[in-house]
DNA sequence: AAGCTTGGTGTATTTTGAACACAATAGTAT
DNA sequence: ATACTATTGTGTTCAAAATACACCAAGCTT
C-alpha cells in the first residue's frame, strides 16, 4: 500500500502516461516439477497477492502493453500471450477505492476510478523466468495452482477463467512449446497435459496421438543418467507447430 | 456525421454518463433464407456502415451495457451474447478523430479520445428482431455475410474475428437455439450449420450426430403444406441444451 | 399411376480412440 | 554375473465413431 506522498507521485505519473479506466492483468503459467504454476506478487507488509498487471500507455497498443508488463516481471521477450476476457464489474476494484479514498480527492486519485481489466494469459518456460517484483510488492514468485495464496480483488476468478480457457485451447491447439524446455521426454510432456487437464492419460495412446500431430522431432540421443531405461528426447518442430496453431488440430465438423 | 451543435450536445452527455476510452461493438448474427446475416447501421448521407455499438455507463457492468445496446437496436431482451475480444489499436478510430478535430478542442471532444472497443457477438432469431437505427444512422438492416457493405474503422475485421470465434465454438458447444425459430426441420438446422461452416454436410450423418447430442425434441406432427414429403418438426430441449453448453459436446482429451 | 423431389432410416466400410500385452533398457540388489 | 525392478518404446485388439452409400416413404406434378 502507498503512503500519501507515494500516492500523489504515482497518480501524477499515471494520469499523464496511462489510459484511464483500463488495466491489464496477466496470468503467467509455468510448469515445474510436475506442477502447473502461476506467477503472483505479494504486497509489502500485507497478506495480499496480485497478478502481474499494469496500465496501457496513452499511445500503446494493448498487446504491447501486456508484453511490456510481462517483460518487467519475467525478463522475457516474445512470450506466448493471449487475451482471453475483459473483467468489467463496476465494483471489482472497490477495495482499492476504499483503501485510498481518504488520501486524495477523487479527481486526483487514480485509484478512485473504475477499472476494466483485460485478462491475458501467458505460457512461459519456467526456467527462463526471472521473477521480479515491482515497486509495491516485496516478492514475485511462483505459486502452485493447487495451493494459491489469497489473491485480492477478482484475481482468483481471473486465474480460474484463464485456466478454463487454457483447457479449452488444448482441444484445438498444440501447447507446450512455450511451457517446456527445448528438449524434453515424452513422459515429461505427458505430465504437462495431465497437469493442465487434471487427469491421467494413457501413456501409449498419448504418445501415438501427440506424434500424430507431427509437431515433434526426436533426437538421436536418449537422455542418459537417470535410473531405468533412457527415454528419447524430443523437441518441437517449430514450423509445423506454428502451422498447427493456425490450422487447428482437428476440426469438429 | 454530427454538425457542430449536435457534437457539443453529444459530447456533454457522453462525458457525464459514459466511461472514457471504452466502447462496445456488437456483431449480431441472424439466419434467414439460408443465409447468415449481420446487423449493420448505415450513417445518414454517407456510404458508411458501422456495427451496432455504444458506450458503457459509469456504473454499469459491461455485459449490461452490451445488452442495453442490443435491446435498443433489436428490441430483444435475453440475447445470447458473448464477449470475444478487445480491439485496442491506438489508431483504430483515427478517422473519427480527424472527422471532428476541427469542431471542438480535444479536451471537450469525445471523439478525439482513443477508444478500446470490446467485441461482443450475439446470436438471435432473425424473425424476432426489430432493427432500429440510432440517432446518426438512417437505417439498421441485415446484410449477407457474403455481401457486406463498406464497414468503417476496424469493423470489418471485428466481424471476421466474430465469425472465426463462432466457427470455433461450433466444435464444442451446441448452437442454434438462439438462431432458429422455435420449431424447425432437420434440413433447416443443417443449412444453418452449413452456412456457418461454409461447407456441405452429409444429410444422414448430420442427423445422426445432432440427434446424438440429445438436445432436440421431435414433434408429433410433421410440417404439412410444402411440396414433397412432410418433414418432422424439432425444437430444442432447453434443459439438455443448457447442460450441453456448460459441459461441452465432446472433450478432446 | 408413373415420376420427381425431398425426407427418414439402415448398413457396410473406414477411421479413430481406448484398453491392454509385451519387449527393451538402465540401474539396483544379491 | 544374475535376477529384479522401474520405466520407456512398440504393437495388437476391440469398441466406438465418422463416412459413404443404398433404400424406402411421402407428397406433389403430370
Amino acid at each position: 500500500m502507498f503512503n500519501k506522498q507515494e500516492l500523489i507521485d504515482f497518480c501524477e505519473t499515471a494520469r499523464s502516461s496511462y489510459l484511464d479506466h483500463i488495466s491489464i492483468d496477466c496470468v503467467v503459467f509455468g510448469f515445474h516439477e510436475g506442477q502447473l504454476k502461476v506467477l503472483g506478487l505479494k504486497i509489502k507488509n500485507e497478506a495480499s497477492w496480485y497478478l502481474p498487471g499494469g496500465f496501457v500507455m496513452k499511445d500503446e497498443p494493448i498487446e504491447m502493453a501486456a508484453n511490456r508488463i510481462l517483460k518487467e516481471r519475467t525478463g522475457l521477450d516474445e512470450i506466448f500471450l493471449q487475451q482471453f476476457r475483459v473483467f468489467g464489474d463496476p465494483d471489482r476494484a472497490r477495495p482499492h477505492h476504499d483503501m485510498y479514498k481518504d488520501m486524495l480527492p477523487p479527481e486526483e486519485n487514480w485509484f478512485s476510478m473504475r477499472f476494466l481489466t483485460i485478462g491475458y494469459y501467458a505460457l512461459v518456460d519456467f526456467v527462463n523466468v526471472n521473477p521480479t517484483p515491482d515497486g509495491h510488492s516485496e516478492s514475485c514468485t511462483w505459486y502452485d495452482l493447487t495451493d494459491l495464496p489469497d489473491f485480492k480483488l477478482d484475481h482468483a476468478q481471473i486465474i480460474k477463467s484463464a485456466l478454463d480457457t487454457l483447457r479449452l485451447q488444448l482441444n484445438y491447439q498444440p501447447i507446450g512449446y512455450n511451457l517446456m524446455p527445448k528438449e524434453f521426454t515424452m513422459p515429461e510432456l505427458q505430465k504437462l497435459y495431465e497437469t493442465i487437464l487434471d487427469k491421467k492419460l494413457d501413456r501409449r495412446n498419448f504418445q501415438r496421438r501427440i506424434l500424430g500431430f507431427g509437431i515433434l522431432n526426436r533426437s538421436e540421443q536418449p537422455r542418459k543418467g537417470g535410473a531405468h531405461k533412457a527415454p528419447y528426447l524430443y523437441s518441437f518442430d517449430l514450423k509445423n507447430y506454428q502451422n498447427a496453431l493456425k490450422e487447428g488440430l482437428k476440426g469438429g465438423w
